[in-house]
DNA sequence: GTTGAGCGTT
């Protein structure tokens, strides 16, 4: 018999509600599974308007005066300690927010962000000064680069351009250019950091219900935004994606159950698939700058586009956490195949609704108990593999691609725009920063 | 010392 208090990382957002234990605490991995990163709680005493803090012993929150009541209670996250890609991006952004919840601050992405872009067909003689006169006309530098042979010092014909304003961004990328008298391409660079940036405008809706139709979704998930797209496969698989306009509503429902039609289901992020099929369309769908659309990157694991036949028709297994595009589905299960469809899906997301293990710590799955982080919604009772969306990497790529970030060749340092940026020495001529 | 579709040494 589970009591239930009320916890939001936001005041202003709907609560979540949490299972306390026997003994009347809250465990702070339960805390932490619903919002990563939390390492505490408080909440409003309504005596004196401020906020006090729950005492934590042991893993253990515990009641205040014995009793949680119906209070809402805060999240508490550690100050200024990047936990995300976004907030990365965030910090170099916006300098002055240093010392926010950085839980808060991965919430806030920014949908009109600048990019690095790839200047392409650059002529061998243009230096990264050529490039700046040129495309200053845009807007505001904030970073330009000519690719060269390490040994030679040979441009290699492209480069990358970083606008400090999106509009420049947007006026760069709807034309040819003329540099240096050749005609140059400039695009969204197939790179995962571009990527990172346009992802999670998608969530994965896990536990769904036949019943549930786009209609039912779409008007349940309206009052938190606008709703772009509702993709239910068919037949059935018991999972949805819902595609909202703001990337901020998306990833704010994230790790969230919600209730329609009195059915439990889970969100989470949509984890995008494999890249290789899709790069083609995507680079050449985005010259035009437009990706707005859900399908603007189609490269989304929608379990759609024909490929039914889920045990190896296309080709995307490789990031299968069970190695399932091993297994022979036609071999001796005889399963329903929607429902390994749906089972195939729910595992690449972390959602376990479907295959009864929620919050199974003890159970008998398939390789469980082996998982030190077990604590974790995507991996309780499983093995140890890795996270489909595991925002880490996003991190590390993300630093690592931003590397010219660091020189001051003007004389001028700004240590705040390089805060939380993994690398900020580097040799000088590798980039050309005025900022 | 050459070249002309692509995708970023640290």
């Amino acid at each position: 018999m589970y009591q239930y208090i009320q916890v939001t990382d936001d005041e202003q957002d709907e609560p979540i509600e949490m299972p306390i234990e026997d003994d009347g605490c809250l465990l702070l991995s339960t805390l932490a599974a619903q919002f990563p990163g939390a390492c505490g709680l408080k909440y409003r005493n309504p005596e004196t308007g401020g906020m006090r803090a729950i005492r934590l012993c042991e893993g253990k929150l515990h009641p205040p005066d014995d009793m949680w009541g119906s209070t809402v209670y805060v999240a508490v996250f550690p100050k200024g300690v990047a936990t995300h890609v976004w907030m990365i991006v965030e910090n170099k952004r916006k300098g002055d927010e240093g010392l926010e919840n950085p839980m808060a601050k991965t919430k806030k992405i920014d949908r009109e962000k600048c990019s690095d872009l790839i200047v392409l067909g650059l002529p061998w003689k243009s230096s990264e000064e050529d490039l700046k006169s040129y495309f200053e006309q845009f807007g505001d530098l904030l970073m330009v680069q000519v690719k060269k042979d390490i040994k030679t010092g040979q441009s290699k014909g492209f480069g990358f351009v970083r606008f400090n304003d999106y509009e420049s961004q947007v006026k760069c990328l709807a034309q040819r250019h003329m540099i240096d008298g050749r005609w140059c391409d400039v695009r969204i660079p197939n790179s995962r950091e571009s990527e990172a940036q346009q992802m999670n405008r998608k969530v994965f809706i896990g536990r769904c219900h036949e019943d549930m139709t786009a209609d039912d979704l779409r008007n349940y998930f309206s009052k938190f935004g606008e709703v772009l797209d509702v993709f239910i496969p068919k037949p059935f698989r018991a999972f949805a994606f819902v595609t909202f306009s703001d990337p901020e509503v998306a990833q704010n429902l994230c790790g969230e159950d919600h209730i329609i039609a009195g059915t439990s289901v889970h969100i989470s992020t949509a984890a995008p698939k494999n890249y290789d099929k899709e790069r083609g369309k995507h680079s050449g769908s985005t010259t035009s700058g437009g990706y707005g659309q859900n399908q603007g990157f189609g490269g989304w694991n929608q379990g759609s586009k024909g490929n039914g036949a889920q045990g190896g028709g296309n080709g995307n297994m490789n990031n299968n956490p069970l190695g399932m595009g091993g297994l022979n589905l036609g071999g001796p299960f005889q399963l329903n195949p929607a429902m390994l469809a749906a089972a195939q899906a729910a595992l690449t997301q972390g959602g376990w609704g479907l295959l009864g293990m929620a919050n199974n710590q003890t159970g008998t799955g398939a390789g469980d108990g082996t998982n030190p982080q077990a604590n974790t919604p995507s991996n309780q009772g499983f093995g140890n593999f890795s996270s489909p969306a595991a925002p880490g990497t996003q991190a590390s790529n993300q630093t690592g691609g931003f590397l010219g970030w660091g020189g001051a060749p003007q004389g001028e340092s700004k240590p705040q725009q390089n805060a939380g940026w993994g690398q900020q020495q580097q040799p000088a001529n590798t980039a050309t920063n005025w900022n």
